[in-house]
DNA sequence: ATGAATTTTTGTACGCGTACGAAAAATAGC
DNA sequence: GCTATTTTTCGTACGCGTACAAAAATTCAT
């Protein structure tokens, strides 16, 4: 008859939580409160323990960070129908992960990862490099094209949200000392001289609406238009 | 005649030290030392004050890094010879910058500014948008088309680079309990279905190799290439 | 000269991530 | 049973960025 609590057969002090608990209760804090109220501590009197617990289970806090990433690429990242023509199916693919990241701008300080390597997105991966491929690029070519598929991607991620991030925190201090201060881009905007940079002064009144629209589809196509003329 | 020692003009206490000795003395710390040494209470101390009366000069941390690279794009970013077709002349500005920042790494932390709006840096960018505009975009397209470019840029410098220091990271917990976890990358590749993830499986072996390479022209080409077929 | 106003500096304090070492709780061998 | 071994937990401590308020140093109005 089978024991009715499995005895234990690693070596020492049980646990007294699990790894996977760790990485629900932070889920569970950033959906309720953000991420910047994620902290050790908090985190550690959230699952009953102590702060230095918890690095039995992570190794720190970057690394509970991409565990997150993970665990929200998991949630979210729902494999859409794909086109049949190769190069489309690169589009949709790449513009999968870009939606499922871009949701969840918290993610930032860990999408720099060098790789988005969640078992999770690997389908997407593959079908950006078997696209590239069928598309008559070598496998050598068609890694490095995924990679500029997501330098791209991240980069354009990562410049948004901290833009973001910016102005959000330029808000809060709206009253104090350096409000009057404006901003990096205005103030060098500000004094452009129109016989040395022609362009950016004829357009300077326009940039900030033109650099706030959502052209990540455009440049994506672009990217991938181009790595498939092959060269 | 002009007064020996110009008097002050302005109402309050003196400062005693200036924004520019700031930077200047953060600059000689993270040449020296690295960007991890730079430490407001250790800047204060070199400049001969005290941590927070720094914070009357600089609105944070993260000012004070965003200064020192602007400082750092005016000392070293250097304006090339331009070739005359266009297209070329994007791809030169472009790559100076890339190169200029590449120097750099430990840029990483603000390079996500929304743009690099150094003054220095704006030639560049007059430049690439221009090229953009005399190969037949609108002007609009054009600064989309910049932006493109710097999203590509930004995350290959950040993607890069972090990569870089995890590694370094790695490495340094060497002989601790963590060393026989696998990274990430390497967890996640080593069991890969070859029927589901075909050309990752095939080329597995190759990926670290293959990513390691720097690609940056390869895909900077494609993304202008792919800009310029207007569509 | 004197007090008000203004600007910069300084001191104190908080919460953060986490290094380090000791304590606790389990198993394995005798 | 007893002790050694192994794994996890816990307490303490450090340096970090910086919020906040008081103090200091200057000019201006009287």
């Amino acid at each position: 008859m089978p024991q009715p609590s499995a005895p234990r057969k690693t070596r020492g002090r049980p646990p007294r939580f699990s790894r996977e608990e760790v990485v629900a209760t932070a889920r569970r804090i950033v959906d309720e409160d953000g991420v910047d109220r994620l902290t050790m501590r908090r985190l550690a009197t959230e699952v009953g323990s102590t702060p230095m617990a918890l690095y039995h289970h992570v190794r720190n806090k970057e690394e509970l960070l991409l565990l997150l990433l993970d665990d929200h690429a998991a949630r979210t990242l729902r494999r859409p129908e794909l086109p049949a023509h190769p190069r489309e199916r690169i589009i949709v693919a790449a513009a999968a992960i870009h939606e499922a990241l871009a949701a969840c701008p918290w993610i930032v300080e860990v999408l720099t990862a060098d790789d988005l390597m969640s078992a999770s997105a690997l389908w997407f991966v593959e079908q950006i490099v078997d696209g590239l491929v069928e598309c008559g690029l070598t496998p050598e070519r068609a890694v490095h094209g995924y990679r500029a598929v997501w330098y791209y991607t991240a980069g354009e991620i990562v410049v948004r949200a901290t833009a973001a991030r910016r102005r959000a925190d330029a808000d809060d201090a709206d009253a104090d000392a350096y409000a009057d201060r404006a901003t990096y881009r205005e103030r060098v905007f500000a004094d452009l001289d129109p016989d040395e940079l022609p362009r950016l002064a004829r357009i300077a009144d326009d940039w900030a609406p033109l650099t706030a629209e959502d052209t990540y589809l455009d440049g994506l196509r672009a990217l991938v238009d181009g790595l498939l003329v092959s060269r």
